[in-house]
DNA sequence: TATGAATGAGCATTCATTCAT
DNA sequence: CATGAATGAATGCTCATTCAT
């Protein structure tokens, strides 16, 4: 490798760090004050500069928030086809989604509170149609799991499908909004207890 | 009565039910648009009158947010509150607060989105402070409920206190997102779907 | 007509007016100091108000500069209609087209220097291409008429048909950077002095 | 001469060949998108630098036009200057004005674009007070021209002066706005036409 | 009650300019 | 010589709010 090579790999790769660093920054602003409600200067004042100086790395606010949750979505769909296509059973591939959710929440925390919360309107601009096709990806995927589960017999036949499919969604997204990195329970640890309540239910047996 | 009278009640009541039109408005639009990316405008347009004309009924944007927050909560304690005088069993208190629950999102859905996805913000400012107390009577109950019902033998002991809390909170409430009055499930249909979920699981015994 | 008509139109009318007054005043600003080079608050200074206020009449400062080059031109367009339409020979329509264009200077200087200075530029977008419409239409209209004359007799043949199209494009339109209105000469007196440059030449006979 | 000598002096051409390359370059993008329009990284852009590094060459921005301009009018006066020294009759002198114009033209076409459109905005700076000082001298000159061609019976006597010495000025200048080297017509050529148009009038005699 | 014109603070964004490397 | 990150003032525009009618 050259010398001019490394620097050249040396500046780039800077650069990507700071742009990362910087949308990390953003991304925190936006998931606890709200992307609209979130001003240009906030999210620079958390970054220590000034807000024009965000505008040498981004082209825009919304170019901020869409390159947040497109990597955390990329992110979160890798994960999920590694364990989609590792031909589990339905009750072993729930579990194993479960997990992987909360290793995305744990890994991309405020992109996920973001996208919960902004999605619906974000996505009504053309820019962000990709919210729109990972959500439809994602209720496929999760009503012909539960469809799985209950020919196989691990899953109850009694409720209404898709209901289920939104009381795990949401009981598994929603815990975003209280997940803190490094608190009393890991992701791991709270995905267990989730898929227990889940699974199980609450009530003594 | 006089005529005088009865027109200053005629018109009291005439007026209050305009505010209660506008803010039926008001919170639609803010659910769906979310409330700091909706105008004044857009609300006023919404409701057919120019964006000046909304100042005669309210003295702000924020009062008509207050307005509908506050006439949800007091509803829904009003419900609440009925239930925990009611001398009940710990499974019977949680089946009919989550009943009640979702009556409350039948009644005033709008008011719900808002206050699931504001209030963090919203309470903030001083004027906003009984969501918090709201939050804070919301989670004594609830972890109180579930203390109660390990203590009688009705719910697990196995599970984290905080976890379950969080888990049966939300999950009740985030279905406000996408509840649809006069759709195929009454909101008593979907308690019983959820309380079935919650209580017995979701796995094939 | 009913008052409420009477009321009706009389606010049109009045919205209208204040449009005429703002544009006026835009246009003025626009040709002195160039449009980009203006800001929006320094039209708004011309005209009294705060810059903000000049939105709730018009959409954006690209907006007012089309609403001011379009009723130009539009009214430009007509006065040359009505010549073209009237029949004349070559020479008396060339003198009439430059006596309706000194009149037109007149009653629109400000958008003739605008459009002297900035059609090139506006006319990049996709909303200001009428700007290139007129601009075509206008060079086949003198490109059509110099050919004519020629034919009649009445134009030297001797000279590059594009070299005089443009010579007295150019010499007729520049003038609206000097002309003012109640100056020493009127429009009239100037075209025909023009005329008597443009057609008989300076040199002494 | 010492080869350090020859360093510097080597260098300091290099330089002065850069910053007049960057010069013209930045004069091309002026004229064609007008000065305020022109971003100082659209002029870097087109030198294939970036934005910050034509401040080791230029000062500013202002400091760019003022150079351009002034190299511009100085060559231009140092023609009319020979062709005023030398002696004259008013109507070769005429000839020869104009013939030295469109030499500028062709010489320095952008120069003379960004001096049409511009100097009346940027003269109102103390930095180009030269150009109304040049305007000023401009105005002088033709206005004795024609006076004195007056007086020798060249140029008839029946036509406002100052309507003249306009229609000369701005007929010539206003032809950089289409000119381009290397066209169907030289600079000569279009002179030679020019000077029919405007000696001997386009109406057929 | 409602209108519509205006306010004025604030926002996202642009851009000439600086400067350490 | 040139880069690239940052500055900070300014710009077009938005929007909650006011108020005379």
């Amino acid at each position: 490798m050259s010398p001019r090579r490394r620097d050249a790999e040396g500046t780039a790769a800077a650069r990507a760090e700071r742009r990362a660093e910087l949308l990390g920054t953003a991304a925190e602003v936006f998931a606890s004050q709200g992307y609209a409600a979130t001003t240009i200067r906030q999210v620079a004042d958390a970054a220590g500069i000034l807000g024009g100086s965000l505008y040498y790395h981004f082209d825009s606010k919304e170019s901020m928030a869409d390159e947040i949750l497109s990597t955390f979505l990329d992110d979160m769909w890798a994960a999920y086809d590694r364990v989609l296509d590792a031909g589990l059973g339905a009750r072993e591939t729930l579990e194993a989604i479960v997990v992987e959710s909360f290793r995305s929440i744990d890994r991309h925390r405020p992109a996920v509170v973001i996208y919960q919360n902004e999605s619906k309107h974000l996505s009504a601009s053309e820019r962000f149609h990709y919210l729109n096709d990972s959500h439809r990806r994602f209720e496929e995927m999760w009503i012909a799991l539960l469809e799985r589960g209950v020919a196989e017999g691990a899953f109850r036949a009694d409720l209404d499908r898709t209901l289920v499919y939104r009381f795990v969604r949401d009981t598994v997204w929603v815990a975003a909004n209280w997940y803190q990195r490094g608190g009393r329970l890991s992701a791991e640890d709270i995905a267990k207890q989730y898929l227990a309540m889940v699974l199980e239910g609450i009530q003594a047996t």
